[in-house]
DNA sequence: AAGTAAAACAACCGCAAGGGG
DNA sequence: TCCCCTTGCGGTTGTTTTACT
């Protein structure tokens, strides 16, 4: 006795979806919103596993996605998400209101990886192929003729780039608390909240030179206001 | 115009987390 | 506390579209 499959495979469609399913699917979740996805397919009159309605249903029908082409702005808006959040696309869709994970993690391995490769950066570790491929052959090297000196050197000087990099994470302030890191007790929540944040304080980039909305509030980290972390947003 | 390769997109699958009984 | 169920996530695969020869 293992526990019951998801759906009874040999009585539900598989494959692309019709208009009619996908009117169906609209109209039930209309009626009676988002519930239980595993009894939604009977109850809307569907021949689809549960999984396939809510992914039918988050990643093309929902009614405030964003079709088209992403703009430039969205393709370092990902780069950058992805160099603090890595394969977390869904947390990376929060951070991008009307797409989705399966959109940005397609939209990843198609676009941005090779555009990256381009400029000659690693996609995975976002560092310079060069620098990531050296830094890896001093890791591995140790086993080699190296004298125990030359061994010493190479190290310190693994430390120091890894040092160097994470003195780079933290300029993009990384604290992924529930709660914002450090705010200033005078500013009230009222102007706070008010206040767009330009690209690089939305990233929590604080103090970069490029930053132009020139606002006294640059903690807003990823858009999280009150307190509360939006990741849906 | 036809065939082929590459790119883009859509969907599926398996797993893990969290909640409830 | 344990077990089962449901949901959500990320990786992978399959299908369609586009570009090229």
């Amino acid at each position: 006795m293992g526990r019951s499959p998801c759906c009874e495979k040999a009585h539900t469609n598989k494959g692309a979806w019709t208009r009619e399913e996908d009117e169906h699917l609209i109209a039930y979740i209309q009626a009676h919103g988002e519930g239980c996805w595993r009894t939604l397919p009977k109850a809307a009159g569907l021949l689809r596993c549960g999984k396939s309605c809510r992914l039918r249903w988050i990643n093309y029908l929902r009614p405030d996605l964003k079709r088209g082409n992403f703009t430039a702005e969205e393709d370092e808006l990902i780069i950058e998400l992805h160099r603090i959040f890595g394969n977390k696309w869904s947390l990376i869709a929060g951070r991008l209101p009307g797409r989705t994970d399966n959109e940005i993690k397609n939209y990843w391995n198609t676009h941005i990886r090779r555009k990256l490769l381009n400029r000659g950066i690693d996609p995975s570790t976002h560092r310079l192929a060069k620098e990531a491929t050296s830094a890896d052959s001093m890791r591995s090297n140790s086993l080699g003729a190296v004298s125990e000196q030359e061994k010493i050197t190479r190290a310190v000087k693994c430390e120091k780039q890894e040092i160097q990099f994470e003195r780079q994470c933290q300029e993009l302030n990384l604290d992924l608390k529930i709660c914002p890191p450090y705010q200033q007790q005078s500013e009230s929540l009222e102007k706070r909240s008010t206040t767009v944040l330009c690209f690089y304080c939305s990233l929590g980039l604080t103090n970069n030179k490029e930053c132009c909305c020139k606002r006294n509030d640059r903690n807003d980290f990823l858009g999280m206001k009150h307190d509360i972390l939006d990741c849906r947003s």
